[in-house]
DNA sequence: TATGTGTTATACTTGAAATATAACACGCAA
DNA sequence: TTGCGTGTTATATTTCAAGTATAACACATA
């Protein structure tokens, strides 16, 4: 599969997995509808236990990213949304707070902030 | 003093530690020069462990954003540099990629996104 | 009936987080 | 000198998250 982890880093493995479906689907590599893995195929595919794979899936489906059926297995959702959008805005926006803050704490110039956000966005506006 | 801990959160204690500092550092509300508590009066105060508040400035110091001397304690560094910038600049890059990935896969628009950014940044461009 | 989903339960190991205590190295001031 | 206040180092302990291991369950479908 297109996963692929870093046993050493500090990062949890069910973290990693969380986020590599997440950049699946942001660039469409994974498209709504489609099914993942079953817990214990990808378990066995990366060398993990089925409750790391299952805890992925478990704040995937609470964050709105998937569906989970008990016989059908995980679905990418159809229209992803967080179950609190509002929450989630709130959320997202103290989140790029702490990340420019740290850039300008380290002196970074706000110019060149926003051009790294930009070329991480990957979208020109 | 500034801080405000959640002994509650999922985030350790010493990582809320370095994040107010560093937050500190950017709103200005922490000047080039001025000294931290020690550690054992920080630790005091807030109610934790002496190695707690060590282990938040080791990594402060380590990121660039203090400097430690032996008697003279800890201050805030009169010019914050990263020791190694264009990694710095990297991991900042990817971190702001993954965040948008995830805003994206939730149906973001990118309009929004960048609004969010925008007001997050508490600059104008 | 058998298989393949996710789910739940229990127990275990490992390592990070945090605490507790003590001692050390160093410079400065009384 | 003596004492104090820095950060630092060393050990040991407790608690909890992460991950593993195994087993069983509920459910739909082939």
């Amino acid at each position: 599969m297109f996963l692929s982890l870093d046993f050493e880093s500090e990062v949890p493995i069910y973290q990693q997995i969380r986020l590599q479906v997440i950049q699946g689907i942001a660039s469409r590599t994974l498209a709504p509808g489609e099914s993942l893995p079953s817990v214990r195929q990808l378990a066995s595919e990366i060398g993990v236990n089925l409750h790391t794979v299952n805890k992925a899936y478990q704040i995937l489906r609470d964050e709105g990213f998937v569906v989970i059926h008990r016989q059908r297995g995980v679905l990418i959702a159809e229209h992803p949304r967080p179950p609190d959008l509002a929450g989630y805005l709130d959320d997202l926006k103290s989140r790029f707070a702490q990340l420019v803050a740290e850039a300008k704490a380290l002196g970074i110039e706000p110019e060149q902030i926003r051009e790294l956000f930009d070329e991480a966005s990957g979208f020109r506006l």
